[in-house]
DNA sequence: TGCACCATGTCAATCGGTTGACATGTTATT
DNA sequence: AATAACATGTCAACCGATTGACATGGTGCA
């Protein structure tokens, strides 16, 4: 059987109570006796039972983050510098991907409730889906879900007119947009809203093509091929991530089109990964760690200051100059 | 405060009991009170801690999975499939990206055991952290870390052998492999032992470059440079993971070498990103959601049958015929 | 000498749910 | 009418740690 703390009691020749302040720093201890407890600790390989303490303290530090999924790099960097900051802050991820999936997404609110996490963390294109009797500290990444949830996110709309804007500076005339589904309200609908704007601005027809919500990637070409047969007179693109980006570049380079002469490009997120691998594809960033970091430290706020007010926060965006809108 | 079982029982009219049989579905209970029960959750909202439920039953239905970081795509995507058969099975994910640290990691491991999961999936490269008294089901993807430690992989000789044949047949002359610090134990020294026994069997003489392990992917451009430099008469490279492979190609072009004219590339992974985003870089794909559902099960099988025989489990890979090899 | 502080122990309640033992009563079944 | 199965309740122990209340001594200092 697993050692407990009356167990290291026992090997350390002391009472449970005299273990446990050790443990939790609180009273009188001496150091001779902290040590033999210590001692008799590791000699016994004991590990205390977090599942206890948490039950007694009303505190797991456990944060719970629901993203799609972390096959997309974007959400896979994200969850990567939120599991970082919460492991500074001494918090544990549990890990949910929701798939898009409205029914998934509200089983893993439940089930993380079960599990009495501290806090969630969730990007959710799926209003309405939180029960907001339960005051659960959580934030939510780059949507707005309910007015008792914070929200950090990045500037979405200034990153729909710098790109858009990006476009009609280096002399485009025929610009297009493409999405991803609209139905689902998610930050995309802000690029867009954005795109049409300045194209309005500049006297231009917004023209937006949308792709269906694909199981793979790969897919989303019978879209791009679609939007270049409809409208041979393209001269910049607008994609509302990277991978649609590269989708478009690829089709172009494919199809003799000369980018940036004859096609310019401009995708979203700029993440690491694609900045790396095409740092040719001009591209909207978004401060992934500062966003993961303000999420991580706005909810410790919430979980361990009550009453915290909720502000929303927005981070700016920056526009990253590939060659495929020189 | 949170309603808990006590409530619930008297909001239905019946006893704790009953209450505790209707949600663990034991002994006699009458259709009626069921739903009265049932009722009542939902009227007070009721949500039940699984906290107190783990802490009697011993079993705590979390699977800690370790990888390096959810920023790399293989990864990414590794951790997504992980997630989504867990879920399946009814197992929670608590996820530790240890970023290479041995210090990390191990932190990982103890914070893991303080929660009690019921297993650990991980993917390291530092062996002999795992205090091996402590008999927690395991399960080590891509590498061996003691006897006590079932193992899934995928067939990383098999891969190199592909790898580098497929360069052979292509006619390449020159072919020089790049892969990452070999000082860790990593599978892609099984892929380096690969290519230079096929190397040998051709009768050449194998050429190794390794890149340091950069905080940034871009960094690694240094060590090709090198390469390029060092090595002006290269007609082939077999690259031990994607991302190099394609920073290959990107250095390759930029510099007017034809792929796969002049020069042949073959990178490793074979994500799903990666084949949608560049169906033209030759891969070798491991299977990487077989290796995840793989991993699962037997994770499964271990904690559920004690004494469980531990085989390993090698997964075949295969040969993505991209352009970078024509 | 007396008081404050240090060091440790005993004991019981608590966190929220689970379970076994046992009692009591109601329905079916034969 | 006897027996078995069904339905529910009471009660206490338990999972492993935490904590407050209270007791007992020792040490240092005013």
């Amino acid at each position: 059987m697993k050692p407990k703390l009356q167990d290291v009691a026992k090997a350390a020749g002391v009472s449970p109570t005299t273990v446990s302040r050790v443990l939790n720093d609180r009273g009188y201890i001496s150091q001779e006796t902290r040590e033999k407890v210590y001692q008799a600790m590791k000699q016994i390989n004991y590990i205390p039972n977090d599942l206890a303490r948490s039950l007694y303290n009303k505190r797991t530090h456990l944060v719970g983050v629901i993203v799609p999924s972390t096959s997309n790099p974007f959400f896979g960097e994200l969850v990567s510098h939120i599991e970082n900051y919460c492991n500074e802050k001494g918090y544990k991820v549990l890990l949910c991907n929701s798939l898009h999936e409205a029914e998934k997404e509200k089983k893993y609110w439940e089930m993380l409730l079960r599990n009495q996490v501290d806090g969630v963390i969730v990007v959710s294109y799926n209003r309405g889906l939180i029960d907001l009797r339960q005051q659960l500290p959580a934030i939510a990444i780059d949507h707005y879900l309910s007015k008792h949830i914070q929200v950090v996110s990045s500037d979405n709309f200034q990153g729909g007119q710098l790109a858009t804007q990006a476009l009609v500076d280096k002399g485009c005339q025929h610009i297009i947009h493409i999405n991803g589904v609209s139905t689902l309200e998610t930050p995309a609908n802000d690029r867009r809203s954005a795109y049409q704007q300045v194209m309005r601005e500049n006297g231009r027809t917004p023209i937006n093509y949308e792709v269906p919500d694909v199981a793979f990637l790969a897919d989303n070409m019978d879209t791009i091929k679609q939007l270049f047969q409809e409208h041979p007179e393209v001269d910049g693109i607008f994609a509302s991530d990277d991978m649609l980006g590269l989708l478009v570049l690829q089709y172009a380079r494919q199809h003799g089109y000369r980018v940036p002469e004859d096609l310019k490009i401009i995708g979203y997120d700029g993440t690491e990964l694609i900045r790396t691998l095409h740092p040719e594809l001009a591209t909207i960033m978004q401060p992934i760690a500062q966003i993961a970091e303000k999420s991580v430290e706005l909810l410790d706020l919430q979980i361990t200051n009550k009453d915290q007010p909720l502000t929303a926060e927005v981070l700016p965006v920056s526009l990253w100059k590939g060659d495929s809108i020189r």
